[in-house]
DNA sequence: TCCATTACTGACTAGTGAGTCAGTAAGTAT
DNA sequence: ATACTTACTGACTCACTAGTCAGTAATGGA
């Protein structure tokens, strides 16, 4: 007896093909992975895909959902849950958090966004509600608490919370971009956050 | 007599078709644009566009050279020919510069190099040879100079040109993915370069 | 006015890849 | 064992587009 074919596994597939889909995105980008390269990835016949995503912008999508939401669900909550002063906040999860982000899975997904992005408006409606807009809220209340306490003072800087995000954008799309060209993403990361805490409690570095 | 045709403009030609084929990337990107609606917004038929680039990929390379490099020639002329200390620059030239990167054509390009990037490695090449690294090497000049002259203290700040970059990139990918949602890009520019200069010059603001 | 040159056209080809579907076999219930 | 359900396969189609090329007409020179 040839052992079987394949194995009927209906409940494992999908996270299956969308982690193939994550890794041929991130190879080709969105238009030049072909359907077919996923499958086989996968170690799934095309027809299979098609049964679990109506279509190749369906599977972007879900792939989208699965792998980029978990994490700002993590530092969402520990922003809410933690005990710690704000700077500390900063300086501790925040900073470990965002520097493990130029050169993960994300940041691809962060390049697909911006290259794919236009193309999609539900795509980003969704990711612009379930990812920045959440991030940047958290991040507002980590400084509007910090103020409110009395640890900063008011300024032009704790109302803007893009300051902080700013210098790992960059270090994302620095290191897709141009890879070889070595950038210390981590110092670059601290400096910008010594220099804004530093700001905001008043006194200089 | 009718009216001809079609007139024979061989100098303008390569001109028209490439500023053609820039608003098509910048509408659907590099991979959905095709050929035949660039040669029709360009006014002229497709074998012609093929008579002055040989591929798809070569009109994309063109578009990236004629647009992207004259900007960057006038950034870098002001900071070699400027009289003004580096902070005027920083403040006036530099500033002025930037603030209008995001929303420009300019910014179109950034993201075409994001997403395409990858698949056409010498098009990078030549990218960060001349605009990236020529546009670092200026502002890493000018803060040498303020170093040097005594105007600025040595610091990670000084020696850290991307930090002054960073919130532009941040502001330019920011309005190009998320349109609709705005965002006070000069605020956030300028808000980066106070804090920056500051630091460098050794008091707070 | 005629000729030579070449900028330019547009119909065509060849290749590709998204999506379909009739059939097959793994699992399940009886 | 047998019948039944359905997860799964893979060959096929159909639409689409980069790139070609034989032919056409605008221009300039004699």
């Amino acid at each position: 007896m040839p052992p079987p074919r394949f194995r009927r596994r209906k409940e494992k597939r999908p996270q299956e093909i969308t982690e193939a889909a994550l890794a041929a995105f991130a190879e080709k980008g969105y238009a030049a992975t072909r359907v077919d390269d996923v499958a086989r990835r996968a170690g799934v016949s095309k027809g299979l895909l098609y049964l679990y995503f109506k279509t190749k912008e369906e599977l972007f999508k879900a792939v989208v959902r699965s792998f980029v939401v978990p994490r700002i669900d993590e530092l969402t909550a520990i922003v809410d849950a933690s005990e710690l002063s704000s700077e500390e906040i900063l300086r501790g999860p925040f900073y470990d958090f965002v520097k493990t982000l130029p050169g993960s899975n994300v940041s691809i997904l962060i390049r697909l966004m911006i290259a794919e992005g236009p193309k999609y408006p539900d795509l980003l409606k969704f990711y612009w509600d379930n990812v920045v807009s959440r991030g940047l809220s958290s991040l507002n209340e980590l400084l509007q608490r910090g103020v409110r306490s009395g640890e900063f003072r008011p300024s032009s800087v704790s109302e803007q919370p893009h300051l902080f995000v700013a210098p790992v954008l960059f270090s994302i799309v620095f290191k897709l971009v141009f890879e070889k060209q070595s950038l210390d993403t981590d110092r670059l990361i601290e400096t910008q956050l010594d220099l804004l805490i530093s700001h905001m409690k008043g006194y200089k570095a």
